[in-house]
DNA sequence: ATAGTATGAGACGAAGTTGTCTCAAACTAG
DNA sequence: CTAGTTTGAGACAACTTCGTCTCATACTAT
């Protein structure tokens, strides 16, 4: 068994982030397998985008627990709560990085199960976002949903800086975090 | 003539908005006509979409042109600065409700005159927000380019909130606005 | 060494898409 | 009304992708 179902998956991810239209044929030359191998593997491309998609919640979701968001949010203390938010956005950058391709791909809103799990995320997210409004960390005339779309779209730009190499990797944390809580503008006449 | 090229475009364009891999008997089927009357005025899939891949750069260009970016730059003054950045964000949140699918669609980054001319663009953008650094109006310590790429994500933080109805079409602009300059923190510890 | 397993190459049909073509019907301008 | 134009429906071949299958080769564990 020279190849294993976690190097297809690896492998996968990080082909479809350069070609999210990759065929099965493109997949395996990128593996660095035969086609024949990675059907034994993946019956079907939607199982293996499947896979990837669950492969990507998960990450999600060990993002926001790793971040301890329940937890922060349930204690209400501010200083907590806006560590888990530092902490979740650092998360997110890298996940955005791995994953990137599964933000905008539209094979993951043909996915009933994977769309129903990632409402259940952004609802958990959403519930963070407003107690750190609760808890004076986050502004509070503007919705906590609002909040988690501009976090997703936050991700989009993170991603697409990196691809196109205008940022560093390692400045990216701070802009993304800093952009998120304070915004672009200088801040002179608010 | 009872179709005109306007009109596939537009129905192409909103039809792709909600499905993005959409073939040409489908498109056909939502704009109402036959897919022998398409290619007629098509030759070819890629020909449509480069048409409106090259739609969404005018209006693209359009909207920093009708914002006065160039000129508000070019005077230095903050108030100036200030009303284009109002004004160019409210027209790109109108866009990307529009032409949305061509925010995060694959088929751009295959068309290397599209890509050359979004290029452009965002140049000049980027040099915008630059002299809005200068002018006191945007903050300094974040690259101009890095607060496109923030614009982008914003614009498609815009477009998803909007498909999904999370947010009220009225209410967009603002959230915007207000999200790009000040961000989402509460502003009591900077 | 041998038996069992995993792999690569290739063939195959099924299905979908694309672009072209034909022809009859509908429409429109003059 | 009539001649020219536009359209819709369908047929067609070419192409791509997908999923399955076979078979010979390589590898591995015992």
């Amino acid at each position: 068994m020279a190849i294993t179902e976690e190097k297809i998956i690896a492998a996968a991810t990080r082909h479809l982030n350069q070609e999210p239209t990759a065929s099965m044929a493109r997949l395996a030359e990128a593996i660095g397998t035969s086609r024949a191998t990675l059907h034994r593997h993946f019956a079907s491309r939607e199982d293996l985008l499947h896979t990837l998609g669950v492969r990507s919640l998960d990450r999600w979701e060990a993002s926001q627990r790793e971040a301890g968001l329940a937890e922060a949010a349930a204690s209400g203390d501010p200083a907590r709560i806006t560590e888990g938010l530092h902490t979740v956005l650092r998360l997110f950058v890298a996940d955005a990085d791995e994953y990137g391709f599964a933000l905008t791909d539209y094979f993951m809103a043909e996915m009933p199960d994977l769309v129903a799990r990632a409402n259940e995320l952004a609802e958990r997210e959403i519930a963070f976002y407003a107690a750190a409004q609760r808890a004076g960390v986050l502004r509070t005339d503007l919705s906590a949903r609002w909040i988690s779309y501009t976090v997703y779209g936050l991700l989009v730009a993170a991603r697409d800086s990196l691809r196109h190499g205008s940022v560093a990797r390692r400045d990216l944390d701070q802009l993304v975090l800093e952009t998120f809580l304070n915004g672009n503008g200088a801040g002179g006449t608010p």
